[in-house]
DNA sequence: ATTAAAATTTAGACAAATCTAAAAATTTGT
DNA sequence: ACAAATTTTTAGATTTGTCTAAATTTTAAT
């Protein structure tokens, strides 16, 4: 597999093409940031290796093979973004373009060793599950924080926007994965919440809460 | 820079065309398995982005660009096998290819964290300086095993051959880098040699002897 | 000093991955 | 249901890195 190819088949597991929902090529090509004729040729060429299967003019759904190759890519991407942070110091935001190149790196033995010198990880930095080897994962069960009513307590356990400019937010105000929140707060006006993290207590916009998964109760 | 340019211009390097030697198409082209007509086409677009010094006809030899780039490239190779080494548990044979890709991730802060992280190493698992960011480095004075009289005794610092037959040669015998080497008796024959590694006796024949270097004296 | 051998370059072709512009199919609005 | 708008595909071009075969230059031998 070509590194192209990797990164095709990972966007379209992202954009839900595992359970035989048909994606666009437009919608790859956004997403891509890339033109859907591109794509198009692609297409076909995955689906000659059997990676997808591929309707002219409908779209494109991974196939059995195609779902393990985007778990396998996954779960390497995931596991370089945790070696990244914990043995490296890196901080969320900066995790992300680097494990975009080290997911590439053709090597059974080294992911390994990654995976057991991190001791088995089962969440990266910004929440999402690991894949195991064999490609079997469990999504956490949590809700956005925008959807708490006031009282609710949690755990803040991942990120739905994994943008440089958010995660740096996050980090100015001291908000981290593991951090208990509870929402003291809700202004139905502009839906901003008043919210405690840890010990302090903090006011936010509603575009900060709906991109905050919680984990209700402690 | 590309994957393919960072290549040639580290395999230019390996063959010694820093110093302003010059160094044949032919013998970068038998180097790299491929073809004479392909390294003159890269040639010309090294020369072009400064890198190299290319005369038509006679060869190419690195502008201190070049140099500079070059020794950028073989620190991360060599830092990445001594971390497959020290942290992954790789044997020696196994770090090479491995390496050959992690050494093109572009990220400065990730190979400045894995030098840390290692805690500033002089010297790759087999033995060779490893370039500091600045591009200083300084070779061991060593001698190959082959060249040492009846008695001398040294360290064993390097090897010359790092093909992996040879290192898992190496292995199988217990022969590793720090081992200290006394040689007990040379024959003239086929200069053969008697030795001391550790606390074992061994005896090996000159191939093994012309790729193993010893730093003199304990 | 010629000529033969070896090394190097040029010319032209190819595969991968992409693009633009035009054509075809699908969806939408009325 | 039919025309307009949108989406998708095709056709043809481009870039990077490679190759083969032919032409050129350099080196070596007599």
């Amino acid at each position: 597999m070509t590194r192209a190819e990797e990164n095709y088949i990972k966007t379209i597991f992202h954009l839900g093409g595992n359970q035989s929902q048909l994606i666009s090529t437009n919608a790859i090509a956004e997403q891509m940031e890339t033109k859907p004729s591109s794509v198009t040729d692609m297409a076909k060429k995955l689906a000659e290796k059997n990676l997808l299967n591929y309707i002219r003019y409908q779209g494109v759904s991974l196939t059995d093979l195609g779902v393990k190759t985007a778990l396998s890519i996954i779960r390497k991407h995931r596991l370089w973004e945790v070696f990244l942070v914990k043995k490296l110091d890196f901080t969320w935001d900066e995790v992300h373009e680097v494990a975009e190149q080290l997911e590439h790196i053709k090597s059974e033995k080294l992911i390994d060793k990654i995976d057991e010198l991190l001791d088995f990880p089962k969440f990266d930095p910004h929440g999402d599950p690991i894949p195991s080897k064999n490609g079997e994962f469990k999504e956490r069960d949590k809700q956005l924080l925008s959807e708490l009513k006031t009282g609710a307590q949690g755990i803040c356990v991942g990120v739905k926007d994994t943008s440089a400019p958010f995660l740096k937010f996050l980090d100015k105000h001291n908000i981290a994965l593991g951090d208990e929140v509870t929402v003291l707060e809700k202004e139905a006006f502009d839906d901003s919440l008043k919210i405690k993290v840890g010990e302090s207590e903090l006011q936010i916009s509603n575009q900060i809460a709906i991109n905050l998964y919680i984990k209700v109760g402690l």
